[in-house]
DNA sequence: TTTCTTGTGGAAAACGATTTCGATTTCTTT
DNA sequence: AAAGAAATCGAAATCGTTTTCCACAAGAAA
């Protein structure tokens, strides 16, 4: 048992693993990592002609330029990135600020984010702000020291875009909350039109009753989802029905509460329309408990469209929120921004979709 | 419509948002974002005894320590991280290399790894390998070129490994793939055992006939699973029944199509081990088209423990796979690594188990 | 009063690359 | 063959910080 604990000594697999080039460096008394001028040594020419190869700049001859590129090569030379900053002001680093990291709904973002900047050749440091104030306050002062080129922040705080203005970094938001005033770029997405067109959905199944999960969140993009479902109801001449609208923080467990206590009215509603996929996911819990079953006995539409809500059973009738997209646009821009340029359309909005899939179906004649 | 797509011009921004430094900084002719030696001119000190403020050593006197920290809050001033990464030879940065970022298996590790490093002021350069050797090779390169720290590599490949012990930089391996004899710092989790467990838990429930799923990847994972369920069967005293050994290739589609072919068999099995959760929604599918119901005509027993298996229907019983703290142990060893200690357990392995939730049951008597 | 600490502060040399600009060489042109 | 143009290369400055080491002053010990 112990003898596969073996320790690990650092130094001893350097001395290993580097040996080739440890033989090389030593008839030329390097140390440890070459640097810029002990290549132009070895190779005979002077320090900026190296940083010319390596640039890949004209004025250097094929034949110094394949010398360098040998000596570089056999000597396992790589660039401090560090020098390489200090010099040219920039870092190649782009910070990612994400309220959480355990939140499966940011994954798409992040990875939308990460395939943009790769594409770039810019690295993406990821920060979590877990919603904390104080931990904003970290990043904004760590953030703001050069070390990266451009900011994204998804949901920011108030705070947090007056310290981003201020800094003069370039930076762009993703589900800005902030007012419609507010000029900063940003992408958002349109859950007005995806909690309009969800309730229209129902409506044009012929559900009269439909109720609604999310009225707790502050969030702007909570507050228009629910401004989309009441719009939809009046535009079908229907009134509101505030019995049928719902507390719920966009948690299984609120869904799944807000479900039952649908189920205790007197007149519960054929259709329910969930804030999110999770709550949708606690609406299905609850109606299993309950014994009824989707779509015959409720239809569920959610929102976001998350990965397991084509495994539900039934799969999930929802808004699909092209989070992807969010992450790729808003980089997109950010790199614009970095590059100096303008940004003719500094405030985007993506659109959202119904995804269409088995826990919607007409009411039953007659509500029993 | 036109008129909210204002234009954002950065450089007005900055003027606005920045005026009261800018107003400060014009009375001592500094043009952009303030230096160390602006801040020793403006304070009547030397650049030396700024940076021992900003550092905090002990040979500056109160009275100057706090002049200089009053200037330094007046004009916002944050030092130029990459000035001091090529001074200090530390850049602050630790690298963590992921197969994938849209595979919500992994977030649990970022999370972790992300939460120790931030508890360590050190911030986190995420990269995607998309499992391509050319992209590999890409932050090969990239990532040694002292821009970082410390390396993070998930399911690394051999030549990454090599590469890594090639660079003399701290790394340290999770879910490493290698021989036993690698004696790289790793961490990885008890995937035989997890096979075990769940293998000799559907016995004692009675079965006998129990289906594994996954047999495709050659992943090491995958290898110790399958060798912990056929473990199970043998100390139970049963055959091997390679017809009850499914290809699948860890995604739903796999679980699905091995369930329905398991179903056609002249005598299925009573119960079914995905090898992770995926291959079990996959399974769940199959059987809900088959009107089979869980667990009264079929036990299903996952692995890893994702988020979803406890909103699945039934909830999934499944094995616990402890990413996150796969992430926090990795990222802790790492950090001595970077401190220059020894690990005197260079190879961790962490302890899976099982989840008991309500996918399985004894088998039906007699099979029909 | 003299010498020895102790405490403070600064001059200058790093760190490793890039960039500017001038010097040299080579190649055309007249 | 001389003069001008083009190609090639390098010396030195620079980015902003940290670190080493030395100078100086004030207080303590002789």
């Amino acid at each position: 048992m112990i003898a596969q604990w073996l320790c690990y000594n650092r130094s001893e697999t350097f001395r290993g693993e580097q040996a080739q080039h440890k033989s090389m460096a030593r008839r030329h008394n390097i140390d440890g990592r070459p640097t810029i001028a002990q290549i132009a040594r070895i190779a005979g020419v002077s320090v900026p002609t190296v940083s010319k190869v390596l640039n890949g700049r004209a004025d250097v001859s094929l034949p110094t330029r394949e010398k360098v590129e040998r000596i570089i090569e056999e000597y396992g030379f790589v660039r401090n990135r560090a020098a390489r900053a200090l010099r040219k002001g920039k870092t190649g680093l782009v910070d990612l600020l994400l309220p959480r990291l355990d939140d499966e709904y940011y994954l798409p973002i992040l990875e939308g984010v990460a395939q943009v900047l790769r594409e770039a050749g810019l690295r993406l440091v990821l920060t979590a702000t877990d919603y904390k104030p104080e931990e904003e306050v970290r990043w904004i002062t760590t953030v703001t020291d050069h070390s990266t080129d451009g900011i994204l922040v998804v949901l920011p705080s108030e705070r947090a875009i007056e310290q981003l203005e201020r800094s003069g970094l370039p930076f762009v938001l993703i589900h800005n909350q902030g007012g419609l005033q507010a000029t900063a770029p940003s992408v958002r997405i349109t859950s007005w039109e995806g909690g309009f067109v969800a309730t229209t959905y129902l409506l044009r199944l012929g559900h009269q009753r439909i109720a609604y999960i999310g009225k707790t969140s502050p969030a702007r993009d909570a507050i228009e989802r629910i401004a989309g479902y009441r719009a939809a109801l009046d535009a079908a001449g229907l009134p509101l029905m505030p019995e049928l609208e719902c507390d719920g923080d966009f948690t299984e467990a609120s869904g799944y509460q807000a479900t039952l206590r649908l189920l205790e009215l007197p007149e519960p509603p054929t259709a329910i329309f969930a804030g999110n996929d999770r709550q949708a996911a606690g609406v299905y819990r609850a109606l299993h408990e309950r014994g009824l079953v989707v779509p015959e006995q409720m239809s569920v539409v959610g929102f976001d469209n998350l990965p397991y809500t084509e495994i539900m059973n039934p799969p999930l009738t929802t808004i699909h929120a092209p989070r992807l997209e969010l992450g790729r646009t808003a980089a997109t821009m950010l790199l614009r921004l970095i590059n100096g340029e303008q940004l003719e359309m500094p405030r985007v909005v993506l659109p959202t979709h119904l995804v269409e899939r088995q826990s919607c179906s007409p009411p039953r004649q007659q509500q029993e």
